[in-house]
DNA sequence: CCGGTTGTTCAGCG
DNA sequence: GCGCTGAACAACCG
């Protein structure tokens, strides 16, 4: 389920059920349900792969990790972490991470950070990139307080349609590199988005689990990368290493 | 049928 | 206190 922009899909689909009051809560998450019972849901939102079921003064985060599921007006066979009764829909979490925080998620959240806020800011996010140096760019693009909502697929899919090498360290990215990464880890999300809800995702990796390049037609790299060891493809005659001012892999580009 | 993974947190160690 | 490693969680797909 979980990468940024089908968090902000599961926050369009309960769209609707805010403003509404919580009659019941139950689940076996480890909060207290009681502060839930009673309360109207001012609105639901969504920071990177957060989920946030916001009430006066305090929020729920529920966080799908990497198995999390819900339902809306259904059930699962297992104990859902967190069932939310309204009062004509119920909505049911499973196998996710669960969190009762005090405040408001303003205080908590930077939206210029999340690739599925319309307060998105790529200045900001370069800002924050060229801090991340010695930092290999597969890693940078899981870093969650850099670029929230990015996961494995994002990383994966946006290093290949920038032609880069998920070794790559950050110091030696040309400016307009740097650039062009932020913009298209942007882009991305926005078209993972538009794909996931048209339920053709799948159809348009195009190095993400796949076994030759689309462009070249080599066979691609499968490794563990990076000091967050995530499965990492990639092609490595289209894809270029910059190091210490030069490219590695292609003189031309 | 079993191995792998769209993710994060925390304990334990040097 | 630090960085690093591995475990834990737990469900579905191929």
């Amino acid at each position: 389920m979980p990468e940024g922009p089908s968090i902000a899909i599961l926050r369009e689909e309960l769209e609707p059920f805010a403003e509404q009051k919580v009659i019941s809560a139950t689940g076996n998450a480890k909060i207290d349900f009681t502060r839930l019972k009673g309360e109207k849901i001012i609105e639901f939102k969504s920071w990177g792969k957060h989920f946030l079921i916001c009430f006066n003064n305090f929020f729920i985060r529920i966080h799908l990790l990497m198995f999390g599921t819900y339902r809306i007006n259904e059930r699962k066979e297992t104990e859902p972490r967190l069932s939310l009764k309204l009062k004509k829909t119920e909505i049911n979490f499973y196998t996710c991470s669960v969190r009762l925080i005090e405040g408001d998620p303003n205080e908590t959240y930077d939206w210029k950070t999340d690739l599925m806020s319309d307060q998105w800011d790529a200045k900001k996010v370069e800002s924050l990139v060229k801090k991340l140096k010695n930092t290999k760019v597969c890693d940078a693009l899981l870093n969650q307080d850099v670029f929230s909502g990015s996961g494995n697929i994002i990383k994966n899919e946006v290093l290949f349609r920038i032609k880069l090498h998920p070794e790559c360290e950050i110091q030696f990215l040309p400016a307009q590199k740097l650039k062009e990464l932020v913009k298209d880890a942007h882009q991305y999300s926005l078209d993972f988005y538009r794909w996931k809800k048209a339920f053709e995702l799948k159809k348009h990796w195009q190095i993400y689990k796949k076994k030759e390049c689309p462009r070249c037609k080599i066979k691609s790299v499968t490794a563990y990368l990076g000091k967050t060891g995530r499965l990492t493809c990639y092609c490595s005659n289209c894809q270029f290493l910059y190091k210490k001012g030069k490219i590695k892999n292609n003189e031309e580009h």
